[in-house]
RNA sequence: GGGCCCGUAGCUUAGCCUGGUGGAGCGUACGGCUGAUAACCGUAAGGUCCUGCGUUCGAAUCGCAGCGGGCCCA
């Protein structure tokens, strides 16, 4: 049987129960194989890095993914919903490195590579297990205990396979190239583990003497002066103009400089040069080819015995002189000018930022520490043009955020550039929301990708599965752990992570050893695997047979270059095309005022603060609803309060009819919407119509993934058609007597809207959908086998198109506006609702007014008080409006002069309606003045207005006006003055904390005869109404609560006791 | 500097694709309701629709340029 509930809405105690009845009935487990033989929905989740904690942006995540799982299986899909954990890489290492208070790589070795890959791990469990739990108390069910984890040999071996894929594919290369550095880390770090942020560095311009010139220099530009010494070339633009000329300084010192033309100003007032002649200018094409001398021809070997000339290059910017100095180990573009014209690609830089013997008189200096040396040597040398500071954007590692620097190093890369066609192919197979993620921001972003390093040079990763021999230039690449225990002739078990690994050596064909390349995977190339690690892959064929690619991913924008991009890269790598179908993009968590969330700022939200505060429910349909999922979330803690209220809304409309229906011993099991039909009034087919209406569109909008819309349309049911209009229409029906067809009926409605609720709000809402329907359903049909034991395990409610009536909710819109617009006019003339109206007239030229008046007379007078309702006929006034004349003196004086005023006030005295009436046929009426004189009076000489009689008012609705005629008769002002003593009864009886079936006697004392005879006459209907047995005007008032009323000016002194 | 997205009332937003007098909610002020009641409802005030230019009879909506914010990149 149905349960009453007086508990105002405790999000925290609902969560808490309904925490531990998922957990005592399993629901999770149970939903989960109740769709058993649905169809399949892969799902893949994009694992979270084991930080330790979860923000408002992988809540925000995770509440979508949760969603849509619930929806999903609701819709009757078999989901797989393994949830993944990022467990590697170089955050964790940086992490534990500051535990263990290391500070370079040299520490780690100290401490033992097999010790600290053991702390990574242990770090990355236990953070694990936190955040499980965190996700777990947002209600997202996923399978916990059995996630994806990027750390286990399974997994490894995915990524195994992947590399051996790709090497027979001969998608797999070694070789040196320039890559992001971390001389902290010591390791290369990816495009997408680099933050850019403004730091201040030397800018310097140098003068390079020109080879066999006297006296002649070509001037570059750099803000890292010690890449200097490793410079190699020079490069210029083929089609920019440059200059040689012959500038003099004011000691009157003379020097030739070559560099861009247009340049000339700002060099020379930067050289403080005064004057200065153009020798010639030259073409960019014709200074390639010029040779000059490296400023540290002395100090460095390697630039005394290389020659140096300039070359041309596309990418030179016309800034600074525009001579660009070339390092090819130390800048990409700089490499690629290197590779080009077969230079030599030097690189005195170790891995750790310091000089190697390489770099001569510079050897063993740190670089960043060497650049005042540097730059005081070239001075020195009188090579100084000019030395500043500047301000700007500069790469930093992610992590440590030490500021990068590029070394030309051997690493191990993935051919992207290969199968980028291919990529480009397969983003148009996905289906992207919203579009443009991928037809414009992601294709942007696959059309400049470069070849993807995936080595790195540290410890806690992927091992690298490459075995290279020590003598000749094989290489092994291992796909599976078996395959590895059986070509190194192992017996028994062995752990895949470093530095186990690292030990084992297998034989080349040449008879040599062969030793693993120590590096391991850029923790990107682990979480890529997902979409086939997660079922198992390579070890188990089957799962991906049947289920790859996956059918639905969803993750932040930041994930287009991230995710969205290393999965799709290796899947195409692998197999030739993408791994997923569908991919939803979604926003950032940002503050209120739109800014990013950050420590250092202070205005960081937690997820906690915000469940602490408002529930989980809450923070889960404000997230969802509050803009579309791939705008940024800005977040905003008035908004969560509406959502909240409205959720309260929600929570008083399911509990307002319980004490009744428990009362009535209503058993819903007993009727059916067929049965009861007969007695259904329009407003209950009404919000029946509105009920397949609401289901239609929260799954239109989730089949587009417009989870905003979806929360939307939702909340927009609740408030506008059930607590604002159906609830406030049927609670007269709920407070009549016994087994009243009438009252059954709307029972019987109230009672499918609110089961239905709690399956369309499961998705969004879980734990309060969860407890309503452990009431409204499974208190009513706990016997019944068929019954689920959780909302989750529940069908999406089909669409019952019996009852769907467009033409009906059209026209209960046009009655809720004449309503309003009644209401309005009531406020007008000064009568509340309590106090009946004789009647309202309605003026409209729309026809479907009438037919909605006629269909909802009821509905009308009800919620008007009206006794009344009539509708005008096209083009028809309400014939009791005053039509009042003024004269148009604008007209009337051009026209008739000295004449006016006697014309105006003719035109005063006449009949306002018929002379209106009249000019609804002509134009011109022909009149006599007072004198006689002929006059004629056209239209524009006359404004009709037409005013509301005393006591009436108008308000306009949508489709027209409404007259509201509140003048009162002794019969409405008896009814207004009765329904003003009822209320103060109830108010009473509430006070007095009766319950809703006692009865009570009243006494009466009423100062104003007038006043008590109408209520006398009012009596029946009074004591009826407030369920009293006996009714006694008296003197002396007696009662266990008496109170002195005044109503409307008239003293009144009530009193009530419990009869 | 580039790509994509966003910019509408004090705040949060709908409308924009497909041009036709800009709608809500919160907050504020006033009022109503009173067996959902520490709840609820109505009315009013409040808009350079980021700015400018263009297309058009007509622009929040389409185009171009700029400004501000976000994500990503250089």
């Amino acid at each position: 049987m149905l349960k009453n509930i007086t508990k105002k809405y405790e999000p925290s105690e609902i969560e808490k129960n309904i925490t531990q009845y998922w957990d005592k009935d399993d629901s999770y487990k149970k939903t989960r194989d109740n769709r058993e033989k649905g169809k399949k929905f892969y799902f893949v989740d994009g694992p979270p890095y084991t930080t330790g904690h979860i923000h408002l942006g992988t809540a925000w995540n995770k509440i979508i993914k949760d969603s849509i799982l619930r929806y999903t299986s609701m819709k009757g899909y078999d989901v797989l919903d393994t949830p993944g954990w990022d467990m590697h890489g170089l955050p964790i290492e940086v992490k534990v490195e500051e535990i263990l208070g290391f500070k370079t790589k040299k520490d780690i070795e100290k401490f033992g590579v097999s010790n600290f890959i053991q702390e990574c791990k242990k770090f990355s469990i236990t953070n694990k297990e936190a955040m499980t739990n965190q996700f777990k108390r947002l209600g997202v069910w996923m399978d916990w205990d059995k996630p994806y984890m990027t750390l286990t040999d399974e997994y490894i071996e995915s990524a195994w396979w992947v590399t051996k894929a790709a090497q027979e594919k001969n998608l797999l290369e070694t070789g040196r190239r320039v890559v992001n550095w971390c001389p902290r880390c010591e390791t290369a770090i990816a495009d997408s583990e680099v933050e850019y942020w403004d730091k201040k560095d030397p800018s310097v311009f140098v003068k390079f003497p020109v080879l066999n010139r006297e006296n002649t220099f070509i001037v570059i530009w750099t803000t890292t002066p010690w890449t200097i010494p490793s410079n190699v070339s020079i490069a210029v633009h083929p089609d920019l103009e440059y200059a040689e000329i012959e500038a003099k300084k004011e000691d009157g010192t003379v020097e030739n400089l070559i560099f861009a033309k247009d340049l000339i100003p700002e060099v020379l007032k930067k050289g403080k040069y005064v004057s200065f002649e153009i020798v010639k200018t030259i073409q960019g094409t014709e200074v390639e080819g010029l040779e000059y001398i490296s400023p540290f021809a002395e100090e460095i070997p390697f630039q005394k015995e290389t020659k140096h000339q300039v070359y041309t290059a596309d990418y030179v910017a016309a800034e600074n002189t525009g001579c660009v100095h070339i390092a090819p180990g130390h800048g990409l573009d700089d490499f690629n000018v290197g590779i080009k014209h077969n230079l030599p690609i030097f690189c005195p830089v170790g891995p750790d930022g310091t000089y190697t013997k390489d770099a001569g008189k510079y050897t063993s200096m740190n670089i960043i520490d060497a650049n005042p040396i540097i730059i005081n040597d070239i001075d020195e040398k009188n090579l100084l043009l000019f030395e500043t500071e500047t301000l700007h954007r500069y790469g930093h590692c992610w992590r440590c955020k030490t500021p990068i620097i590029f070394l030309a190093t051997k690493q191990w890369f993935m051919d992207i550039v290969k199968v980028k066609e291919i990529m480009l192919d397969e983003i148009e197979n996905v289906d992207w929301f919203p579009d443009w993620a991928g037809s414009a921001r992601f294709k942007d972003w696959v059309e400049g990708a470069r070849d993807w390093c995936i080595s790195r040079q540290r410890y806690w990763g992927i091992p690298i599965p490459i075995w290279e021999c020590t003598s000749c230039d094989k290489i092994t690449v291992i796909g599976t752990k078996d395959e590895l225990i059986e070509k190194a002739g192992i017996k028994g078990d062995i752990e895949l992570h470093r530095p186990y690994v690292d030990e084992i050596e297998l034989k080349c064909e040449c008879g040599c050893a062969m030793k693993r390349t120590e590096d391991v995977f850029d923790v990107w190339f682990d979480s890529a695997m997902a979409s086939w690690a997660t079922l198992g892959f390579p070890k188990n064929k089957d799962g991906f047979d049947q289920l790859w690619p996956a059918d639905f991913i969803t993750e932040g924008q930041d994930q287009t270059r991230g995710w969205f991009y290393s999965q799709l890269g290796a899947s195409v790598i692998a197999f030739g095309k993408a791994p997923y179908k569908s991919v939803l993009m979604h926003g950032f968590t940002l503050d209120s005022s739109g800014k990013k969330m950050s420590k250092s700022i202070g205005n960081v939200i937690t997820p906690e603060e915000v469940i602490e505060k408002h529930g989980v429910d809450s923070l889960r349909a404000y997230v969802l609803s509050a803009n579309a999922p791939w705008d940024d979330l800005k977040f905003n803690w008035d908004e969560i309060g509406n959502v909240t209220r409205t959720i309260n809304i929600l929570w008083n409309v399911y509990k307002f009819p319980l004490p009744y229906m428990v009362l009535d011993k209503f058993d819903p099991r007993e009727y059916t919407l067929d049965s009861v039909k007969a007695h259904m009034r329009p407003e209950d087919k009404w919000i029946l119509s509105r009920l397949q209406t609401l289901i239609e569109n929260v799954e239109n909008a989730m089949d587009s993934r417009l989870l905003h819309r979806a929360v939307r349309f939702i909340f927009n049911f609740i408030l506008e058609d059930l607590s604002r209009w159906y609830i406030q229409l049927i609670r007269p029906r709920t407070w009549t007597e016994a087994d009243d067809p009438d009252k059954i009926a709307a029972y019987t409605v109230l009672y499918e809207i609110s089961a239905n609720l709690t399956k369309i709000i499961a998705p969004f809402m879980p734990y309060l959908a969860e407890e309503m329907y452990q009431n409204l359903v499974l208190n009513v049909y706990e016997n019944d086998e068929n019954t689920k034991s959780s909302v989750h395990m529940t069908d999406w409610p089909k669409i019952k198109y019996e009852f769907k009536d467009p033409e009906l909710e059209e026209y209960m819109e046009i009655i809720r506006s004449i309503v309003e617009a009644s209401s309005n006019a009531r406020q007008k003339v000064g009568r509340k609702l309590r106090w009946p109206i004789s009647k309202i007239v309605i003026e409209s030229e729309n026809e479907k007014v009438n037919k909605a008046v006629i269909k909802l007379k009821d509905v009308l007078l009800d919620q008007t008080n009206s006794k009344d309702a009539i509708v005008l006929k096209p083009k028809e006034t309400w014939k009791e409006l005053i039509v009042q004349i003024t004269p148009n003196q604008s007209v009337i004086g051009p026209k008739f002069k000295k004449d006016g005023k006697k014309v105006a006030d003719l035109l005063m005295r006449a009949d306002p309606e018929s002379l209106k009436e009249a000019f609804s046929y002509v134009e011109v009426i022909q009149t006599e003045m007072d004198d006689g004189t002929s006059i004629e009076i056209t239209k524009d000489m006359v404004i009709f207005e037409e005013i509301v009689p005393e006591g009436t008012a108008v308000s306009n609705f949508t489709e027209g006006n409404v007259y509201v005629d509140a003048r009162l008769t002794k019969e409405l002002e008896a009814e207004g003055y009765s329904r003003e003593v009822i209320r103060r009864i109830q108010d009473m009886r509430k006070q007095f904390d009766l319950n809703v079936e006692d009865m009570i006697s009243v006494d009466i004392e009423i100062e104003d005869d007038y006043v008590k005879s109408l209520i006398e006459s009012m009596e029946n209907i009074i004591s009826n109404e407030v369920r009293a047995k006996d009714y006694n005007y008296k003197k002396d008032v007696t009662g266990d609560l008496i109170i002195d009323w005044d109503i409307e000016g008239v003293k009144m002194n009530i009193g009530i006791k419990k009869a």
